[in-house]
DNA sequence: TATTTTGGTTGCTATTCAAAACCAAAATAA
DNA sequence: TTATTTTGGTTTTGAATAGCAACCAAAATA
């Protein structure tokens, strides 16, 4: 990996697992079904030893789990872990940042629905903390929060 | 930067221009209102090679516009297309991942409020096609969309 | 028993990152 | 007006990473 970020933000905490171009795409493949080393290869294309690491890290993270599966071997299935599984909404927001940005002439690729109802997902909505939706473009701020780090209630004093 | 992705893929095409570590912070920092290079330097810490290189990068692909300020110097101003700002959403999904299972200790860091009415920003909602929002776990499929590539289309035809 | 598949590891080379030095134009200070 | 600092870079250099290909052992399959 690069080198890691050491600020007090979430969203370079969050880059500096995912903060490359194959870790959210072994990610994508969890989501889309796969737990076997080949088949995160053969879907992404990934180099075995890129893969290989990339596993380690994500399971050594905490994102994703790896139970042995035959009977006393060296065949593994890898899940996602709760942790990963809150990574869909980053999955999500790129899809749709995707679709409408680098596929504007070829139209949206790929969405999701629901299995059981059959319901289609849409875009992700913004919403306020007490969970009204956001409906009209807003101006935005960014503020500190309660358990913020001294340079970051610094930053964001508010104004 | 590093291999293209050529999957079609909305996710693919999306981390070939911000699978990097530090592409979202140059992004993120616009959000905070930095405009200038040095701005842009200093709160993230990145260097300064990388972020020429990143801000050459993000200009071309549409997704910040670089003015010129001072008479006819060179002195310039970043700012956020379109493009650029609908990139909110992932971020704003990667500050929430992040604060929740990269600050758990710590606790959440920062936020956003509206400028006008001061209210705070909340997490992101699943929302379905027709508008209703996803409120208990769902069990997710990919499915094609009608402008999809024929290999996606194979790929997640419907069973 | 022989062959193939799985899940890697080990080199090797090319590219990218990242730090530091350098630089010219513009702005500011003396 | 001249000197100094700031801005916005480019260049150079070594270190780290990516990515390809070869190799390998255990397990599954033929």
């Amino acid at each position: 990996m690069t080198k890691q970020h050491k600020h007090y933000c979430p969203i370079s905490r969050a880059l500096n697992l995912v903060g490359d171009s194959w870790t959210l795409l072994v990610v994508r493949e969890a989501f889309y079904g796969a737990t076997r080393f080949n088949e995160f290869r053969t879907h992404t294309g990934i180099a075995k030893n890129i893969l290989s690491d990339r596993l380690a890290m994500l399971v050594e993270q905490g994102v994703m789990d790896r139970q042995d599966i035959g009977d006393k071997g060296t065949r593994y299935a890898y899940t996602l872990t709760q942790k990963g599984k809150d990574l869909f909404p980053v999955l999500m927001s790129m899809a749709q940042w995707g679709d409408k940005w680098a596929f504007a002439e070829e139209g949206p690729q790929v969405g999701f629905e629901d299995k059981d109802s059959g319901k289609r997902l849409g875009p992700m909505k913004l919403a306020f903390e007490d969970g009204s939706l956001v409906t009209r473009p807003v101006n935005l701020r960014p503020v500190a929060r309660k358990g913020a780090h001294p340079v970051v209630k610094a930053r964001f004093a508010n104004k």
